[in-house]
DNA sequence: CCTGCTATTTGCGTTAGCGCAAGTTCAGGA
DNA sequence: TCCTGAACTTGCGCTAACGCAAATAGCAGG
């Protein structure tokens, strides 16, 4: 469709295990497609049209409850894929995905899944893998909200961020996406205000420095020592 | 192996798509085992050996954090899968796996399950809906820990077990295997302490029944209104 | 550079739910 | 039938975290 040099995406974890030719030939069937920042490239419970790849930026998935309140899934990074629906034998997308920062982004039409996993076995078990990973990381999640208390819980928070989406600084590790208090708690269960306490103190100890939608990582040994329990 | 009949078999979920001469094959190579109450079936981090069906019985499935409490991640019922860690590109088990009441399961080995999943489309299709199914579960106990209350988590978790394991009786809705407050406590986030406090509120108040590791619904209309929030 | 909006901070009172502890009930085995 | 340990109940004090509210700070667009 566009002109996209496979010789970029073969190192992708999806791709790994599949033939040049083979990979040339699913790049063929895909529409390269930019979402400025804070887009919705597709919403919860919309009918599943498309599977895609994040091929720059990082993508937000957030679920709402149906109260409105919302809840952060999980963030998307380069490489990644999303709104696999069809893998998991669905035909609706289970969340939101929005743009954390303008993204680029391939897509594919969910006609041609059954085709393509038949026919790229690597492909199909990768995809496999990753829901098999998400999964895992989800359940890992209830581990921590069913006995950690919050403190620990942002901690493993922010840990997970900057080792997803640490970008190293002279002031500390990045996390490499605008993100809010209120970001933080909606993938935590807890509120903005105690977030803005916690980094506040931690601020103050020297853990981490963070301004306006923006959080560093300075000790991360320490921090690491709080999401552990102390 | 064991004079297993398909003809049992050949409307449960996992099996549904697949001809009958494919199923006689596919049953031909599982082993059908007994495990008493209480037994584990496999341990959490336990290299995957075989992956599961439960013919009969209840089984819990435990994960354990690096502090040692516990968490119940879900119990499986008759018919279902379990155990497929290859299916996510698991080379161990996520969880411990624990009978509830004795069981009988087949097992199949792992060193099958690439050309079983290659031979039977629809095996590997439903296999990887139950894994999706699965994330979608776990994806919403997580939005119920981050936004609703104890007492609310403790009611949908008892409408959720009484919708998959429960038994009609004079008496309401028997949950259909021994279930403890701890038990319910460690399937919601909280301790054993606040779980008897709002049984025995809701025995007052004639929403449930309950016993020694036994709980009736009585009143499922009311249990549903307090999980939605009053 | 100013203006308005959004994000953030922080104080303070409240409370849901925890943790401890002591007592009670129950089922199953000797 | 009695005994024993596990499961359950319940009272009480405590505190982590919430919720509200008001003030402050920082970015973007004109």
């Amino acid at each position: 469709m566009k002109i996209l040099d496979a010789s970029l995406l073969v190192n992708l974890a999806p791709f790994v295990g599949i033939d040049r030719v083979d990979l040339d030939d699913l790049i063929s069937k895909a529409h390269a497609i930019r979402f400025e920042k804070d887009r919705h490239i597709f919403e919860q419970d919309e009918l599943s049209h498309s599977f895609f790849l994040l091929l720059d930026g990082h993508i937000r998935v957030v679920k709402v409850t149906p109260h409105g309140e919302q809840v952060i899934a999980r963030y998307i990074s380069s490489g990644e894929l999303f709104g696999i629906a069809q893998a998991m034998g669905r035909t609706t997308y289970p969340a939101n995905a929005v743009a954390a920062v303008d993204c680029v982004v391939l897509s594919w039409p969910d006609a041609i899944w059954q085709d393509t996993i038949t026919k790229y076995p690597s492909f199909a078990s990768n995809t496999y893998k990753t829901i098999g990973d998400r999964l895992q990381d989800t359940q890992e999640r209830i581990m921590e909200m069913a006995t950690e208390r919050v403190e620990q819980r942002v901690a493993h928070a922010l840990i997970k961020l900057v080792e997803q989406a640490g970008k190293k600084t002279d002031e500390g590790q990045l996390i490499d996406f605008p993100i809010s208090r209120q970001d933080i708690s909606e993938m935590t269960g807890t509120t903005l205000h105690t977030v803005s306490r916690l980094l506040s103190a931690w601020e103050q100890g020297g853990l981490v420095k963070s301004g306006r939608k923006k959080v560093f990582v300075v000790n991360q040994p320490r921090l690491n020592a709080i999401a552990m329990g102390h």
